[in-house]
DNA sequence: CTGGGGATTGAATTCGAATACAGTCAGACC
DNA sequence: GGTCTGACTGTATTCGAATTCAATCCCCAG
């Protein structure tokens, strides 16, 4: 394609304008420069004249520095938790970045995600996808900090913002085991996602220690569709499979397949919430908190996680110690009416 | 803060592993370029070795393009049509643009998010915010291609997608006229979202057009709590109001407001849906779609535009004549549960 | 055997702003 | 008055890849 001119004006066009040297120019869109008030005015007033900004490529090119941050996110979790972009970008902004995205397709993309940012030369990444280790060095090699967000590495220096998963999830199954029911049954996530086997794993493992027998299962793919296609073969009571037989709980890697569940059970088996099952999910989505369906569930702190991700991005740039590299949140047990959780109620 | 080296291989390393010169180097990147199939294997070869991949900041110095893609739009889109973005993304990748995030917390923002997208050196802008003629002459007067997403603007050689809300909302205005309502009453956006006022002012004008009297009008903010609390005001029996001058029909700006709606009729009001109100919405989101709700509304082929976007974006900025600037997609009527479309079943 | 032409190559320049460094200038102080 | 200091200013260089242009090379026709 030709090679078309871009009537942009550059820093020599103000410089001639005000009557100084480039380098002058450069200096007044400094913050500390060595710099008269008198020549800042002039140039800056020529600037704005000319419309004038300076040009961040050639800018980026000697400072080493794009003030972008690298956003990786898979589309799963765009579209399951889309308030946590809003609330990381906004996070990265209010720190001087502006957020690049990179949506990947599936978890294992991650490196590739990474390589094309490092490319682009951001500053550094919020990643919201696995990475492996040499991926991980690979960032840091070039002084590029990566936060994990949600995301977990043995890396032992690797900076990483987390709910605390497993521990909610424990607590959970245990609220559950104390309100009388026995029989469970999950849905997970899809099988290459980290959280959903944090969370399952937690849930079922805290179960299991409690004596309680064997889980059904169903693998889903965090989708609605999926919750109800689980409900449908979990919850169905085939000729032979009397009530008493069928799951007292069905626990969800996420909200969005526990709404499926939800409405699989209320408005195909016909089951009564809570009263014939428990439903009970994780993230907090606003669909659950709306009386259609009241969720319990679990609420992952994203405001402060995103915060807190950013300050830790932040700090880790301009070489400040970090004191703690892994942070670990607490999700909050949001208690709505979606399941049985109190021992004296009646669960039948 | 200190400089410090980062040691990312460049093209001068490669091209002395190699055992070329530089300028062998960089054309072994570009696809088309004058060099020798065994020049460019070697330098490949030698690149993967390093670990070298062009930087991206210098090389975007010298062709004047980025490869970044602006995207503005409100936290409020955002948040309320999540999947927008991710549609956008995904076609702006395919078009080979990487998006760029400009959140902007009102609509006003406009003007200053393009102006530092334009610093930030992006190749062109998709712009889900209002812009003001003069913030569209400056990016042009840079080449800088900018898209309107459900935006308009009166300038004819404007590029712009969006919905057809005036079309639709009309169309639905007619059909809920012709299934024998009279009593309409309306929840509104912002005052300054543009969509709103197309939609509403359309549907609105088509019920005068049609001879219905005052419509009561409730001012929303688009979030879920505004439709409840229009609700609130906009069915209750206060006394002395006696049924029959409630409202037949609840037409919201978007259907964020009216799963509120829908939700404080039928949980706070107690009040059936449809007989005793019918509630229509706008976007249709998929919460509105389940069960629970079964959202009358209106479906904006987001996925359709976000191409068109990404296309005419990409067109734009190769210089290829764009045939038609301002591409209008139809909204399609989706009729759910939640309004009496039928002039022959029983409204009341 | 030689010259022409197409195919490659490399040296040098370019993009636009930041900065090291050297130079200028005014004022202060002795 | 001279010199020193500090505050600016300007010149020249730098960042890393793309590209221009002149120089080579190789192959083949004459």
């Amino acid at each position: 394609m030709a090679r078309r001119k871009l009537n942009a004006p550059t820093s020599y066009d103000v410089a001639r304008h005000a009557g100084v040297s480039q380098a002058v120019v450069s200096r007044a869109f400094q913050p500390v420069a060595p710099i008269s008030t008198e020549a800042r005015h002039r140039v800056l007033a020529s600037a704005t004249l000319l419309g004038y900004q300076p040009n961040a490529v050639a800018r980026s090119l000697i400072t080493k520095r794009t003030g972008l941050a690298g956003v990786l996110l898979t589309e799963a979790t765009l579209s399951d938790t889309p308030d946590l972009l809003i609330l990381l970008a906004q996070a990265l902004l209010a720190q001087g970045f502006q957020p690049l995205l990179f949506p990947c397709t599936s978890e294992s993309e991650g490196g590739a995600a990474l390589d094309k940012a490092l490319a682009f030369g951001v500053d550094g990444v919020v990643s919201c996808v696995s990475l492996a280790p040499d991926d991980l060095a690979k960032a840091r090699l070039r002084q590029r900090p990566v936060v994990l967000f949600n995301r977990h590495s043995a890396e032992p220096a690797a900076l990483q913002v987390a709910c605390d998963h497993a521990s909610a999830a424990a607590l959970l199954a245990a609220r559950l085991y104390a309100a009388g029911h026995r029989r469970f049954a999950v849905v997970t996530g899809p099988a290459d996602a980290p959280v959903s086997a944090l969370r399952v794993g937690s849930f079922v493992a805290r179960l299991t220690q409690l004596g309680v027998g064997p889980i059904q299962t169903y693998e889903g793919d965090y989708h609605y569709e999926s919750g109800h296609a689980a409900a449908m073969q979990l919850l169905a009571s085939p000729a032979g499979q009397s009530a008493t037989q069928r799951p007292e709980v069905v626990f969800c890697a996420n909200d969005a397949m526990a709404l499926g569940v939800l409405d699989a059970a209320r408005f195909a088996l016909m089951l009564r919430v809570p009263r014939d099952v428990s439903v009970v999910g994780f993230d907090d989505i606003p669909s659950g908190q709306r009386p259609a369906y009241l969720l319990t569930t679990v609420r992952q702190p994203f405001k402060e996680m995103a915060i807190t991700a950013a300050r830790l991005f932040r700090d880790a740039l301009d070489d400040i110690p970090v004191v703690n590299p892994r942070v670990l949140a607490p999700g909050a047990l949001v208690e709505r009416g979606s399941a049985q959780l109190f021992p004296d109620s009646p669960t039948h």
